[in-house]
DNA sequence: AATGAATGAGGTTTCATTCAT
DNA sequence: AATGAATGAAACCTCATTCAT
């Protein structure tokens, strides 16, 4: 580091001469940088220098897309985490198909799959920024009542479809779900080889399946898997 | 004598002259003081400044007794976490009273309480902390080995007792229960007014009832929620 | 924008507003400071902060020139140490002045000189790092090479020239003469009223002098070992 | 640590119920504890910790015995290095042997022995802690003063019974043994394989002898100092 | 928009020293 | 005389942030 400078005794400063990118394309860049790191390290292990070094920028640079820290991953959750989760909780988000039990109960169960690995370890990074960052816990507060809006929208839609018990507490059980996507993202510590085991999968399925469809009066004669149009 | 000391001799260092606690006392104090701030600010948001204040101490006296951050840390959730949750998860904890599936389903539900409200805190920190310092890593994979075996240890009494159905997935239960736990430690920003609310206890035991009992083949023959009003 | 920003508002951080020096600069400054202080408090005795105020900046600004202490250390020695002994130590250094016995005394004699009060400290505080410091060791121990090798070579070409004797111990007169100038390097505490003495230094060039010329051949004349009681 | 503080609630404090050994024992230990340590850590490197737990002691007692640390300090300098060097260099310390050039040349050349390591380090931090704390620069001059007397006695002796040339410069050439004594004090940085190696240690005693009784009439070819009318 | 030098607060940790016991 | 808990200063170092270029 030190040898360096010396060498070159009229440091460059300033913007690069020739940088053919787009300003939105940094904004990606650091996006996805800091969308690494943070998975990788956590909101305070993630440095500003390690995030714009790992973009192939400079620390400097991400103050021209970013009020701060915080705002950076504000930024990535909301891209990473809310909207992924959100358009899956919608009503029909993947075109017009009908909400089905086992739909909801894959919904779920896709938590513990390797895919998901940095969404799991941003959720946890919003929970612990939310501590130490006011505006990091605003956007927590409303992302958890959107999640919640839409989990409820989903299961009122599976009771106006007929193939919910009408009994189904819809708030407590979207609140029930919420919890168990938040435990799953625990689950590279608590145990990893769960991480994409099918047995557990459908495990996890055939619990959401009893969890919606068991209801204290009438279990069992609900026949929950009947229409099997699968994706 | 030596000119450093001549130089500042006004200034007081060392031990302060009154200040009469046993070794034990002040130990405790720091780990209720750890016990606070960590659940206020998170493992990285605490400093070891912050702790002594709070226990009215300075920071140099932490060092006294514990080797550095990570082991407060340890020390702790040993105390507040592993050791409170590990005699929960023992069969016959509370005396000899036998596993019932009701008393399964309060084990779980009552991680929603307000009583457990750091334990639940801490929960995340451990898994946050875990991260960064092996030897946090270490006591945590310990607990959670732990952890689980006491649930298995349990579901397998259930089943021994004829309560639970044979086909029962214990390993696999567990973990699930192990992951609703670590859920709920999220509950204060999920949703704070769930906590302690009866509604909400009922329903979660309901549900843990559900996934105990429901099982594909003879899902209905079990009544176990006539009466409902419980504690 | 977060709350912490907007609670300190009115405190400034970051880059101060004016201040304009070409990073090279800033880096002699630092290198220039840290001879200083090294030299008078020695390494351990030398604070970054202290090194930092002597050149006007700030302890972090040590951090974008150095890596740590030690580096810095690493690089006043070499600039202020390394390179001018070991130009001293090459064989027609000043041009191509052949090697003269007179030579190779006023080399070793000047470091009992005014003009080298720096380069004796930090040649002890290099002896002194190297016990703590492994990189600073690296650096010692690759300069003691050099230093010998280029001692070595000195006497050698004296040999070819014919001004030195054949039967010179070559490499144990270079190891000495090191010791003679680590031994010098100790003059300011030793008895500092020698520094600069033309009385001793030219006592110091006749032991050159007679260490290089006088061969056990030609001073037999003293009887100085006749009783030989050794304890 | 943590954990033993618990397990015995009532820990012992005050001094040990039996103690058999008396304060000036106590000293002894310290002082060889210090020593020890000393020499392996350097001034700054020894904590006052390790030095009473290399003693079988903890730190408040070595509060008993010296006034701080670089009282500690002093006294071991003064038992292992300023006696024994001192006694060394008094006339006719081992009896009443007389002086003879080779006992002068054993004695410098003694210096590179293994045996001496302890007082070879400890010369340095002698230097080292002088810089930073007045009473061992103190201490440091005075020895200084002392040795370069006692050296100057030597070689008086010396002059006196004949076996040293009239015209040696009594006062350089004490300072200059004492240069080379200083500088073999670095032997184990510069060239730890010289140390205890006959052939340097030959190499030594001989150029010890060309300093003492080479003089300049007798090498008559170099024409360089033809006055030698010194102190 | 991009750079990276500079800031300065704050972090953890070490340690000489004091004092009640 | 001996203990060791407690102090508080100071050490090194990291890092979010700012700003001239």
């Amino acid at each position: 580091m030190s040898s360096a400078v010396a060498v070159r005794a009229n440091v460059r400063l300033g913007r690069p001469p020739v940088d053919t990118r787009s300003p939105a394309e940094t904004r990606e860049l650091l996006l996805s940088a800091g969308l690494e790191v943070f998975a990788e390290r956590g909101y305070d292990g993630a440095s500003i220098k390690a995030i714009a070094e790992r973009a192939g920028l400079t620390s400097g640079t991400i103050y021209c897309h970013f009020a701060n820290k915080a705002d950076l991953l504000i930024e990535v959750i909301k891209q990473e985490v809310c909207s992924p989760l959100l358009s899956d909780f919608e009503v029909g988000h993947g075109g017009d198909e009908p909400v089905t039990v086992e739909g909801l109960a894959r919904l779920i169960a896709r938590y513990a799959s390797h895919e998901l690995a940095r969404v799991r370890r941003l959720s946890l990074e919003l929970h612990a920024a939310s501590a130490k960052e006011a505006a990091v816990a605003e956007l927590h507060a409303a992302f958890n009542h959107s999640s919640h809006a839409g989990l409820s929208a989903l299961l009122d839609a599976g009771k106006a479809r007929g193939i919910l018990p009408a009994e189904l507490a819809v708030s407590h059980t979207a609140h029930l779900f919420h919890t168990l996507i938040l435990g799953l993202s625990h689950l590279e510590t608590l145990e990893a080889s769960l991480i994409g085991d099918p047995d557990w999968t459908r495990f996890l399925e055939e619990t959401m399946v009893k969890i919606l469809c068991c209801t204290p009066s009438n279990h069992g004669s609900l026949d929950y898997g009947s229409s099997g149009n699968r994706r």
